[in-house]
RNA sequence: GGGUUGCUAGCUCAGUCGGUAGAGCAUCUGACUUUUAAUCAGGUGGUCACAGGUUCGAUUCCUGUGCAACCCA
Protein backbone atom coordinates (compact mmCIF):
# COMPACT_ATOMS: atom_id res chain seq x y z
CA UNK A 1 0.00 0.00 0.00
CA UNK A 2 2.26 2.74 0.91
CA UNK A 3 5.12 1.60 -1.42
CA UNK A 4 2.86 2.32 -3.75
CA UNK A 5 1.92 5.80 -3.47
CA UNK A 6 4.98 8.65 -4.39
CA UNK A 7 6.97 9.58 -1.59
CA UNK A 8 5.38 13.24 -1.13
CA UNK A 9 8.77 15.97 -1.94
CA UNK A 10 8.74 19.36 -0.12
CA UNK A 11 9.90 21.74 -1.74
CA UNK A 12 10.78 24.79 -1.63
CA UNK A 13 12.44 28.09 -3.31
CA UNK A 14 15.90 27.15 -1.74
CA UNK A 15 15.94 23.71 -2.36
CA UNK A 16 15.09 24.10 -5.72
CA UNK A 17 17.63 26.68 -5.88
CA UNK A 18 20.69 24.19 -4.63
CA UNK A 19 19.05 21.36 -6.98
CA UNK A 20 19.88 24.22 -9.81
CA UNK A 21 23.38 24.68 -8.78
CA UNK A 22 24.03 20.40 -8.38
CA UNK A 23 22.63 20.83 -12.15
CA UNK A 24 25.29 22.98 -12.98
CA UNK A 25 27.91 21.43 -11.25
CA UNK A 26 26.63 17.80 -12.88
CA UNK A 27 27.60 19.71 -15.91
CA UNK A 28 30.79 20.49 -15.28
CA UNK A 29 32.27 16.68 -14.47
CA UNK A 30 32.19 14.87 -11.23
CA UNK A 31 29.85 16.37 -9.26
CA UNK A 32 30.58 14.49 -6.04
CA UNK A 33 34.38 14.12 -6.10
CA UNK A 34 35.84 11.94 -3.33
CA UNK A 35 39.86 12.58 -4.25
CA UNK A 36 39.86 14.88 -1.69
CA UNK A 37 42.16 13.77 1.55
CA UNK A 38 42.22 15.56 4.70
CA UNK A 39 45.38 15.47 7.01
CA UNK A 40 44.13 17.96 9.54
CA UNK A 41 41.08 18.19 11.78
CA UNK A 42 39.89 21.06 13.06
CA UNK A 43 40.68 20.38 16.95
CA UNK A 44 44.26 19.24 16.25
CA UNK A 45 44.78 22.43 14.55
CA UNK A 46 43.76 24.58 17.93
CA UNK A 47 45.27 22.13 19.93
CA UNK A 48 48.94 22.49 18.02
CA UNK A 49 48.67 26.07 16.91
CA UNK A 50 46.37 27.70 19.19
CA UNK A 51 48.37 29.35 21.73
CA UNK A 52 51.13 30.72 18.76
CA UNK A 53 51.44 34.27 17.84
CA UNK A 54 50.46 35.75 14.22
CA UNK A 55 53.78 36.11 13.39
CA UNK A 56 54.98 33.01 14.67
CA UNK A 57 52.57 31.14 12.66
CA UNK A 58 53.95 32.94 9.44
CA UNK A 59 57.14 32.09 10.45
CA UNK A 60 55.93 28.59 10.71
CA UNK A 61 53.38 28.21 7.18
CA UNK A 62 52.07 25.22 8.32
CA UNK A 63 50.39 23.78 5.43
CA UNK A 64 46.89 21.61 6.16
CA UNK A 65 44.45 19.83 4.11
CA UNK A 66 41.15 19.98 5.90
CA UNK A 67 37.11 19.21 5.39
CA UNK A 68 33.93 19.76 6.79
CA UNK A 69 30.69 21.59 6.36
CA UNK A 70 30.25 25.20 6.26
CA UNK A 71 28.47 26.35 9.33
CA UNK A 72 29.00 30.35 8.75
CA UNK A 73 29.65 32.13 5.56
CA UNK A 74 30.87 36.16 5.85
CA UNK A 75 31.08 37.13 2.33
CA UNK A 76 33.14 40.70 1.89
CA UNK A 77 33.98 41.29 -1.92
CA UNK A 78 36.84 39.51 -3.32
CA UNK A 79 37.57 37.56 0.25
CA UNK A 80 35.64 35.89 2.69
CA UNK A 81 35.50 34.01 5.66
CA UNK A 82 33.64 30.71 6.08
CA UNK A 83 33.61 28.61 9.18
CA UNK A 84 33.82 24.71 8.38
CA UNK A 85 33.03 22.07 10.94
CA UNK A 86 34.21 18.54 10.99
CA UNK A 87 34.07 15.80 13.63
CA UNK A 88 36.04 17.19 16.34
CA UNK A 89 35.02 20.93 15.60
CA UNK A 90 35.24 24.07 14.12
CA UNK A 91 37.77 25.87 12.23
CA UNK A 92 37.32 28.96 10.26
CA UNK A 93 39.17 29.63 6.69
CA UNK A 94 40.25 32.82 4.95
CA UNK A 95 39.23 32.66 1.42
CA UNK A 96 40.58 35.08 -1.54
CA UNK A 97 40.41 35.77 -4.95
CA UNK A 98 43.59 36.32 -5.48
CA UNK A 99 44.98 33.32 -3.77
CA UNK A 100 42.39 30.53 -5.02
CA UNK A 101 42.01 31.91 -8.70
CA UNK A 102 38.80 33.96 -10.27
CA UNK A 103 37.48 30.76 -11.80
CA UNK A 104 37.21 28.62 -8.40
CA UNK A 105 36.68 32.17 -6.17
CA UNK A 106 33.70 32.95 -8.44
CA UNK A 107 31.85 29.50 -8.42
CA UNK A 108 32.94 28.78 -4.77
CA UNK A 109 30.90 32.39 -4.29
CA UNK A 110 27.75 30.43 -5.21
CA UNK A 111 28.26 27.91 -2.25
CA UNK A 112 25.98 27.91 0.68
CA UNK A 113 25.69 27.02 4.15
CA UNK A 114 25.27 23.28 4.69
CA UNK A 115 27.94 22.06 1.60
CA UNK A 116 30.97 19.89 2.34
CA UNK A 117 34.09 21.51 0.88
CA UNK A 118 37.76 20.50 1.25
CA UNK A 119 40.17 23.38 1.73
CA UNK A 120 44.40 23.27 1.30
CA UNK A 121 46.01 26.12 3.18
CA UNK A 122 48.40 27.41 5.38
CA UNK A 123 47.39 27.82 9.32
CA UNK A 124 47.75 31.44 10.41
CA UNK A 125 46.03 33.97 13.06
CA UNK A 126 43.88 37.23 12.00
CA UNK A 127 44.42 40.64 13.11
CA UNK A 128 41.34 39.84 15.88
CA UNK A 129 43.61 36.38 16.70
CA UNK A 130 41.33 33.99 15.37
CA UNK A 131 43.12 31.00 14.20
CA UNK A 132 41.85 30.39 10.33
CA UNK A 133 43.02 28.12 7.29
CA UNK A 134 44.26 30.67 4.00
CA UNK A 135 43.23 28.56 1.93
CA UNK A 136 45.24 28.13 -1.25
CA UNK A 137 42.62 25.87 -2.98
CA UNK A 138 38.93 25.17 -2.21
CA UNK A 139 36.77 22.21 -3.22
CA UNK A 140 33.13 21.66 -3.05
CA UNK A 141 32.90 17.89 -2.09
CA UNK A 142 29.24 17.78 -1.23
CA UNK A 143 26.52 20.05 -2.38
CA UNK A 144 23.72 20.22 0.12
CA UNK A 145 20.37 20.53 -1.04
CA UNK A 146 18.32 21.08 2.78
CA UNK A 147 18.92 24.68 3.99
CA UNK A 148 20.04 24.46 7.76
CA UNK A 149 18.42 25.30 10.70
CA UNK A 150 19.02 28.96 11.96
CA UNK A 151 22.51 29.78 12.97
CA UNK A 152 21.98 31.36 16.07
CA UNK A 153 18.40 29.99 17.15
CA UNK A 154 19.67 26.35 15.86
CA UNK A 155 17.40 23.90 16.19
CA UNK A 156 14.70 23.34 19.24
CA UNK A 157 11.98 21.45 18.29
CA UNK A 158 12.41 17.95 19.80
CA UNK A 159 10.18 16.36 17.12
CA UNK A 160 12.68 17.49 14.70
CA UNK A 161 15.89 16.30 16.96
CA UNK A 162 14.39 12.95 17.37
CA UNK A 163 13.34 12.63 13.63
CA UNK A 164 16.21 14.08 12.39
CA UNK A 165 18.66 13.06 14.00
CA UNK A 166 21.40 13.47 11.53
CA UNK A 167 20.22 17.86 11.56
CA UNK A 168 20.14 17.53 15.47
CA UNK A 169 23.93 16.57 15.08
CA UNK A 170 24.98 18.90 13.33
CA UNK A 171 23.83 22.05 14.84
CA UNK A 172 23.74 20.84 18.58
CA UNK A 173 26.89 20.65 19.77
CA UNK A 174 25.13 19.10 23.60
CA UNK A 175 23.70 16.48 21.36
CA UNK A 176 26.91 15.57 19.83
CA UNK A 177 28.39 15.58 23.38
CA UNK A 178 25.74 13.15 24.37
CA UNK A 179 26.38 10.83 22.01
CA UNK A 180 30.07 10.93 22.34
CA UNK A 181 29.61 10.45 26.36
CA UNK A 182 27.26 7.81 25.44
CA UNK A 183 29.94 5.87 23.66
CA UNK A 184 32.61 5.98 26.44
CA UNK A 185 30.34 4.71 28.75
CA UNK A 186 30.28 1.72 26.88
CA UNK A 187 33.66 1.58 26.07
CA UNK A 188 34.96 2.19 30.09
CA UNK A 189 31.95 -0.61 31.24
CA UNK A 190 34.34 -2.65 28.25
CA UNK A 191 37.41 -1.58 29.59
CA UNK A 192 36.28 -2.43 33.35
CA UNK A 193 34.84 -6.39 32.40
CA UNK A 194 37.82 -6.89 30.25
CA UNK A 195 40.56 -6.17 32.71
CA UNK A 196 38.71 -8.46 34.97
CA UNK A 197 38.54 -11.56 32.28
CA UNK A 198 34.69 -11.31 31.24
CA UNK A 199 34.60 -12.51 28.37
CA UNK A 200 32.13 -10.56 25.64
CA UNK A 201 29.94 -12.77 23.61
CA UNK A 202 26.57 -12.51 21.74
CA UNK A 203 23.44 -14.83 22.21
CA UNK A 204 20.12 -14.92 20.00
CA UNK A 205 18.32 -11.52 19.52
CA UNK A 206 15.35 -14.41 18.70
CA UNK A 207 13.97 -16.36 20.95
CA UNK A 208 11.70 -19.35 20.51
CA UNK A 209 10.72 -19.16 24.13
CA UNK A 210 11.14 -15.71 25.52
CA UNK A 211 12.53 -15.55 28.96
CA UNK A 212 14.30 -13.93 31.48
CA UNK A 213 12.73 -11.24 32.69
CA UNK A 214 8.91 -10.57 33.39
CA UNK A 215 7.74 -8.47 30.45
CA UNK A 216 5.78 -8.93 26.97
CA UNK A 217 7.78 -9.77 24.16
CA UNK A 218 7.64 -8.68 20.47
CA UNK A 219 6.11 -11.34 18.15
CA UNK A 220 7.72 -12.25 14.65
CA UNK A 221 7.36 -14.73 12.33
CA UNK A 222 10.25 -17.05 10.70
CA UNK A 223 9.01 -18.23 7.08
CA UNK A 224 11.15 -21.33 6.34
CA UNK A 225 10.41 -23.13 9.32
CA UNK A 226 7.09 -21.54 10.02
CA UNK A 227 6.91 -20.97 13.42
CA UNK A 228 6.78 -17.97 15.40
CA UNK A 229 9.81 -15.88 16.86
CA UNK A 230 10.41 -13.40 19.67
CA UNK A 231 12.72 -10.76 20.13
CA UNK A 232 14.64 -10.97 23.45
CA UNK A 233 13.20 -9.25 26.91
CA UNK A 234 16.37 -9.67 28.30
CA UNK A 235 19.68 -12.31 26.97
CA UNK A 236 19.66 -14.12 30.74
CA UNK A 237 18.89 -17.48 30.39
CA UNK A 238 21.60 -18.08 27.49
CA UNK A 239 24.44 -16.19 29.35
CA UNK A 240 23.79 -18.65 32.09
CA UNK A 241 23.74 -21.67 29.82
CA UNK A 242 27.00 -20.22 29.44
CA UNK A 243 28.30 -20.58 32.33
CA UNK A 244 26.40 -23.90 32.45
CA UNK A 245 29.71 -24.40 29.69
CA UNK A 246 32.19 -23.34 31.27
CA UNK A 247 32.72 -19.53 30.62
CA UNK A 248 32.54 -18.86 33.63
CA UNK A 249 32.84 -15.30 33.17
CA UNK A 250 30.74 -13.71 30.28
CA UNK A 251 29.37 -10.08 29.53
CA UNK A 252 26.97 -8.81 26.93
CA UNK A 253 26.34 -5.20 25.89
CA UNK A 254 22.92 -5.43 23.62
CA UNK A 255 19.44 -4.28 22.52
CA UNK A 256 16.58 -5.93 24.92
CA UNK A 257 13.04 -5.91 23.49
CA UNK A 258 9.77 -5.13 25.60
CA UNK A 259 6.44 -4.72 24.10
CA UNK A 260 5.41 -1.91 26.41
CA UNK A 261 4.22 2.00 26.67
CA UNK A 262 6.72 4.31 25.71
CA UNK A 263 7.52 7.12 28.14
CA UNK A 264 10.74 9.49 29.17
CA UNK A 265 12.32 6.03 31.09
CA UNK A 266 11.21 3.24 28.57
CA UNK A 267 11.89 2.26 24.74
CA UNK A 268 10.79 -0.57 23.36
CA UNK A 269 13.97 -1.50 22.45
CA UNK A 270 17.02 -0.26 24.94
CA UNK A 271 20.48 -1.12 25.85
CA UNK A 272 21.74 -3.64 28.83
CA UNK A 273 24.67 -4.29 30.00
CA UNK A 274 24.32 -8.62 31.50
CA UNK A 275 26.71 -10.05 32.91
CA UNK A 276 27.26 -13.39 34.81
CA UNK A 277 30.66 -14.28 37.40
CA UNK A 278 30.80 -18.16 38.30
CA UNK A 279 31.98 -18.33 41.58
CA UNK A 280 30.42 -15.13 42.91
CA UNK A 281 27.44 -14.12 44.96
CA UNK A 282 25.57 -11.08 45.13
CA UNK A 283 27.38 -9.02 47.73
CA UNK A 284 30.45 -9.45 45.39
CA UNK A 285 27.98 -8.20 42.62
CA UNK A 286 27.14 -5.17 44.68
CA UNK A 287 31.33 -4.37 45.04
CA UNK A 288 31.78 -4.66 41.59
CA UNK A 289 28.83 -2.65 40.75
CA UNK A 290 30.28 -0.10 43.28
CA UNK A 291 33.71 0.09 41.47
CA UNK A 292 32.42 -0.24 37.82
CA UNK A 293 30.04 2.36 38.23
CA UNK A 294 33.20 4.81 39.96
CA UNK A 295 35.10 4.23 37.03
CA UNK A 296 32.99 5.00 34.54
CA UNK A 297 32.06 7.99 35.98
CA UNK A 298 35.77 9.01 36.55
CA UNK A 299 36.57 7.99 32.94
CA UNK A 300 33.41 9.53 31.02
CA UNK A 301 33.47 13.01 32.96
CA UNK A 302 36.71 13.11 34.71
CA UNK A 303 35.27 13.43 38.21
CA UNK A 304 33.09 11.52 40.81
CA UNK A 305 31.14 13.89 41.81
CA UNK A 306 28.70 15.50 38.94
CA UNK A 307 25.45 17.34 38.36
CA UNK A 308 22.04 15.84 37.06
CA UNK A 309 19.14 17.10 37.04
CA UNK A 310 18.23 18.87 40.42
CA UNK A 311 20.36 16.78 42.76
CA UNK A 312 24.69 16.77 43.11
CA UNK A 313 25.82 13.07 42.81
CA UNK A 314 28.58 11.59 44.43
CA UNK A 315 29.89 8.06 43.23
CA UNK A 316 33.44 8.48 44.84
CA UNK A 317 32.00 7.95 48.55
CA UNK A 318 30.28 4.16 48.93
CA UNK A 319 27.02 3.23 48.10
CA UNK A 320 24.35 3.01 50.63
CA UNK A 321 22.63 -0.30 51.12
CA UNK A 322 19.31 -0.98 52.60
CA UNK A 323 16.58 -4.18 52.35
CA UNK A 324 13.66 -3.42 50.40
CA UNK A 325 11.66 -3.05 54.07
CA UNK A 326 14.17 -0.82 55.39
CA UNK A 327 13.68 1.43 52.35
CA UNK A 328 9.89 1.41 53.23
CA UNK A 329 9.89 2.38 56.86
CA UNK A 330 12.81 4.71 56.45
CA UNK A 331 10.23 7.08 53.98
CA UNK A 332 7.52 5.90 55.78
CA UNK A 333 8.16 6.03 59.02
CA UNK A 334 4.97 5.33 61.01
CA UNK A 335 5.28 1.32 60.01
CA UNK A 336 7.63 -1.00 61.13
CA UNK A 337 9.53 -4.20 59.33
CA UNK A 338 7.10 -6.58 61.56
CA UNK A 339 4.03 -4.59 60.18
CA UNK A 340 5.09 -4.74 56.76
CA UNK A 341 6.00 -8.87 57.19
CA UNK A 342 2.02 -9.48 58.05
CA UNK A 343 -0.06 -10.19 54.92
CA UNK A 344 -3.35 -7.78 56.49
CA UNK A 345 -1.27 -5.35 57.58
CA UNK A 346 0.69 -4.97 54.62
CA UNK A 347 -2.19 -4.97 52.40
CA UNK A 348 -3.85 -2.17 55.00
CA UNK A 349 -0.42 -0.12 54.65
CA UNK A 350 -0.26 -1.23 50.54
CA UNK A 351 -4.21 0.76 50.10
CA UNK A 352 -3.18 3.85 51.95
CA UNK A 353 -0.28 4.50 50.07
CA UNK A 354 -2.56 4.19 47.09
CA UNK A 355 -1.52 0.66 46.06
CA UNK A 356 -4.25 -1.28 44.11
CA UNK A 357 -3.81 -4.81 45.04
CA UNK A 358 -4.86 -7.76 43.10
CA UNK A 359 -6.29 -11.04 44.27
CA UNK A 360 -3.16 -12.99 43.13
CA UNK A 361 -0.55 -10.80 44.70
CA UNK A 362 1.21 -12.56 48.25
CA UNK A 363 2.88 -10.59 50.89
CA UNK A 364 6.32 -10.53 48.52
CA UNK A 365 4.44 -8.51 45.84
CA UNK A 366 2.32 -6.62 48.04
CA UNK A 367 5.92 -5.35 49.72
CA UNK A 368 7.50 -4.47 46.56
CA UNK A 369 4.57 -2.43 45.20
CA UNK A 370 4.50 -0.38 48.44
CA UNK A 371 8.25 -0.33 47.60
CA UNK A 372 7.92 1.12 44.13
CA UNK A 373 5.23 3.84 45.64
CA UNK A 374 6.77 5.13 48.59
CA UNK A 375 10.55 4.77 48.27
CA UNK A 376 11.83 4.61 45.12
CA UNK A 377 11.29 7.96 43.27
CA UNK A 378 13.36 8.78 46.36
CA UNK A 379 16.71 7.00 46.22
CA UNK A 380 18.41 9.54 44.75
CA UNK A 381 21.65 9.11 45.84
CA UNK A 382 23.91 5.42 44.77
CA UNK A 383 22.32 3.27 46.58
CA UNK A 384 21.89 -1.06 46.56
CA UNK A 385 18.34 -2.17 48.11
CA UNK A 386 18.80 -5.82 48.79
CA UNK A 387 16.16 -8.93 50.30
CA UNK A 388 13.84 -8.89 47.30
CA UNK A 389 11.59 -11.05 47.86
CA UNK A 390 11.07 -14.60 46.22
CA UNK A 391 7.71 -14.28 44.69
CA UNK A 392 8.73 -11.91 42.48
CA UNK A 393 12.35 -12.81 41.62
CA UNK A 394 11.62 -16.11 39.95
CA UNK A 395 15.47 -16.51 38.69
CA UNK A 396 17.26 -15.11 42.02
CA UNK A 397 18.64 -17.43 44.72
CA UNK A 398 16.68 -17.81 48.03
CA UNK A 399 18.60 -16.68 51.13
CA UNK A 400 19.95 -19.46 53.20
CA UNK A 401 18.43 -17.35 56.69
CA UNK A 402 15.40 -16.32 55.07
CA UNK A 403 13.80 -18.29 52.61
CA UNK A 404 10.66 -15.64 52.09
CA UNK A 405 13.91 -13.18 50.16
CA UNK A 406 16.30 -13.83 47.32
CA UNK A 407 19.94 -13.18 47.51
CA UNK A 408 19.24 -10.07 44.91
CA UNK A 409 19.30 -6.26 44.54
CA UNK A 410 18.53 -3.25 42.87
CA UNK A 411 20.45 -0.48 41.99
CA UNK A 412 19.11 3.46 42.25
CA UNK A 413 20.31 6.85 41.78
CA UNK A 414 18.14 9.47 40.76
CA UNK A 415 15.17 7.86 41.94
CA UNK A 416 15.68 5.45 39.31
CA UNK A 417 16.43 1.59 38.94
CA UNK A 418 19.58 1.52 37.06
CA UNK A 419 20.75 -1.97 38.02
CA UNK A 420 19.29 -5.57 38.88
CA UNK A 421 21.56 -8.31 40.30
CA UNK A 422 21.44 -11.31 42.34
CA UNK A 423 23.05 -14.67 43.28
CA UNK A 424 21.60 -17.04 40.42
CA UNK A 425 19.34 -20.09 41.25
CA UNK A 426 21.42 -22.83 40.63
CA UNK A 427 19.08 -25.52 41.68
CA UNK A 428 17.37 -26.96 38.86
CA UNK A 429 14.53 -28.67 40.46
CA UNK A 430 13.96 -25.20 42.60
CA UNK A 431 13.78 -23.76 38.71
CA UNK A 432 11.78 -26.26 37.37
CA UNK A 433 9.20 -25.50 40.48
CA UNK A 434 9.39 -21.73 40.04
CA UNK A 435 8.64 -21.72 36.05
CA UNK A 436 5.86 -24.23 36.86
CA UNK A 437 4.20 -20.91 38.94
CA UNK A 438 4.78 -18.35 36.66
CA UNK A 439 3.26 -20.38 33.72
CA UNK A 440 0.19 -20.76 36.25
CA UNK A 441 0.14 -17.30 36.76
CA UNK A 442 0.25 -16.96 32.73
CA UNK A 443 -2.19 -19.31 32.64
CA UNK A 444 -4.47 -17.26 35.31
CA UNK A 445 -4.21 -14.11 32.72
CA UNK A 446 -0.71 -12.26 33.43
CA UNK A 447 0.48 -11.99 29.95
CA UNK A 448 4.25 -10.51 31.69
CA UNK A 449 4.47 -14.28 33.68
CA UNK A 450 7.46 -16.10 32.24
CA UNK A 451 7.06 -19.52 30.14
CA UNK A 452 8.23 -22.70 30.71
CA UNK A 453 11.99 -23.15 29.17
CA UNK A 454 12.51 -26.90 29.59
CA UNK A 455 16.30 -26.73 28.04
CA UNK A 456 17.25 -24.37 30.45
CA UNK A 457 16.08 -26.69 33.37
CA UNK A 458 18.25 -29.16 31.26
CA UNK A 459 20.82 -27.12 31.26
CA UNK A 460 20.81 -26.31 35.30
CA UNK A 461 20.47 -30.57 35.11
CA UNK A 462 24.44 -30.21 34.22
CA UNK A 463 24.89 -27.87 37.33
CA UNK A 464 25.51 -24.43 37.13
CA UNK A 465 28.54 -23.49 39.81
CA UNK A 466 27.35 -20.91 42.51
CA UNK A 467 26.95 -18.04 39.84
CA UNK A 468 25.86 -14.08 40.46
CA UNK A 469 24.50 -12.11 37.56
CA UNK A 470 23.56 -8.39 37.01
CA UNK A 471 21.97 -6.34 34.40
CA UNK A 472 22.53 -2.41 33.90
CA UNK A 473 20.52 -0.48 31.66
CA UNK A 474 23.24 1.76 29.93
CA UNK A 475 20.48 3.89 28.61
CA UNK A 476 19.70 5.07 31.86
CA UNK A 477 23.23 5.19 33.55
CA UNK A 478 23.53 7.61 30.23
CA UNK A 479 20.72 9.60 31.37
CA UNK A 480 22.63 10.29 34.53
CA UNK A 481 25.21 11.06 33.27
CA UNK A 482 24.41 12.95 30.48
CA UNK A 483 21.97 14.70 32.51
CA UNK A 484 19.23 14.27 29.74
CA UNK A 485 15.44 14.49 31.22
CA UNK A 486 14.40 11.55 28.64
CA UNK A 487 15.41 8.43 27.39
CA UNK A 488 14.83 9.65 23.96
CA UNK A 489 18.00 12.29 24.89
CA UNK A 490 20.29 9.26 24.60
CA UNK A 491 19.08 6.99 22.08
CA UNK A 492 20.16 8.53 18.38
CA UNK A 493 17.12 7.11 16.79
CA UNK A 494 14.39 6.95 19.19
CA UNK A 495 11.21 4.98 18.43
CA UNK A 496 8.65 7.73 17.11
CA UNK A 497 5.17 7.22 15.25
CA UNK A 498 5.69 7.38 11.90
CA UNK A 499 5.39 11.15 10.54
C1' G B 1 -5.89 4.81 29.17
C1' G B 2 -7.01 10.20 31.20
C1' G B 3 -5.63 15.40 31.29
C1' U B 4 -2.89 19.92 29.75
C1' U B 5 -0.20 22.38 25.99
C1' G B 6 1.81 22.92 21.15
C1' C B 7 1.70 22.51 15.49
C1' U B 8 2.14 29.82 11.40
C1' A B 9 8.25 30.97 5.97
C1' G B 10 14.09 26.47 5.59
C1' C B 11 15.06 27.67 11.31
C1' U B 12 13.50 30.47 15.90
C1' C B 13 9.12 32.86 17.03
C1' A B 14 5.20 37.06 16.92
C1' G B 15 0.14 37.92 15.36
C1' U B 16 -5.00 38.11 13.66
C1' C B 17 -11.33 40.39 19.92
C1' G B 18 -13.31 36.30 12.49
C1' G B 19 -11.88 40.21 6.89
C1' U B 20 -6.37 34.78 3.62
C1' A B 21 -0.37 37.12 7.91
C1' G B 22 4.76 39.59 10.23
C1' A B 23 10.01 39.85 12.55
C1' G B 24 15.14 38.01 13.07
C1' C B 25 18.32 34.56 10.79
C1' A B 26 18.56 31.86 6.12
C1' U B 27 17.73 32.80 0.79
C1' C B 28 17.95 36.29 -3.83
C1' U B 29 20.12 41.14 -6.24
C1' G B 30 23.90 44.92 -5.53
C1' A B 31 28.39 47.04 -2.61
C1' C B 32 32.62 45.49 0.21
C1' U B 33 40.34 41.99 0.35
C1' U B 34 41.12 40.44 8.14
C1' U B 35 35.27 39.23 9.22
C1' U B 36 33.35 37.30 14.23
C1' A B 37 25.51 36.34 14.83
C1' A B 38 30.24 40.77 9.54
C1' U B 39 28.00 45.33 7.70
C1' C B 40 24.95 48.47 4.27
C1' A B 41 20.75 49.00 0.47
C1' G B 42 16.74 46.56 -1.95
C1' G B 43 13.74 41.99 -2.93
C1' U B 44 11.57 36.74 -2.88
C1' G B 45 9.35 33.23 0.10
C1' G B 46 3.23 30.72 3.55
C1' U B 47 -2.66 25.03 1.75
C1' C B 48 -1.25 29.38 9.20
C1' A B 49 -0.71 20.36 10.88
C1' C B 50 -5.13 17.77 8.51
C1' A B 51 -10.61 17.06 7.96
C1' G B 52 -15.36 18.71 9.00
C1' G B 53 -18.85 22.46 11.30
C1' U B 54 -20.66 27.56 12.34
C1' U B 55 -20.36 32.09 9.26
C1' C B 56 -21.28 36.50 3.85
C1' G B 57 -16.18 35.22 5.12
C1' A B 58 -12.16 30.67 9.35
C1' U B 59 -5.23 30.64 10.04
C1' U B 60 -8.35 32.76 14.21
C1' C B 61 -14.41 30.12 17.05
C1' C B 62 -16.34 24.79 17.62
C1' U B 63 -15.77 19.33 16.80
C1' G B 64 -12.82 15.39 15.25
C1' U B 65 -8.07 13.27 13.52
C1' G B 66 -2.68 13.07 13.30
C1' C B 67 2.05 14.00 15.46
C1' A B 68 4.76 15.84 19.64
C1' A B 69 5.95 17.61 24.70
C1' C B 70 4.58 17.49 29.83
C1' C B 71 1.61 15.61 33.96
C1' C B 72 -1.44 11.63 36.03
C1' A B 73 -2.87 6.24 36.13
Amino acid sequence: MSNQETPVVDVNEQITLRKEKLAEKRKQGVAFPNDFRRDSLAANIAEEFGDKEKPELEEIGKKVKVAGRIMLFRNMGKASFITIQDMSGRIQSYVRKDQVGDETYDDFKTWDIGDIVGIEGTVFKTNKGELSVKASDIKLLTKSLRPLPDKWGGLSDQETRYRQRYVDLIVNEDSRATFIARSKVVKAIRDFLEAREFLEVETPMMHVIPGGATAKPFETHHNALDMPLFLRVAPELYLKRLVVGGLEKVYEINRNFRNEGLSTRHNPEFTMLEFYWGYADYNDLMDLTEEMLRFTVESVLGKTVFESGDATYDFGKSFERMTVLEAIVKYLPEVSIDQLNDLETAKKIAKASNVKIEDSWGLGKIQIEIFEEVAEHKLVQPTFITAYPAEVSPLARRNDDNPFVTDRFEFFAGGRELANGFSELNDAEDQAERFKAQVQAKDAGDDEAMHYDADYIRALEYGLPPTAGEGIGIDRLVMLLTDSPSIRDVLLFPHMRPE
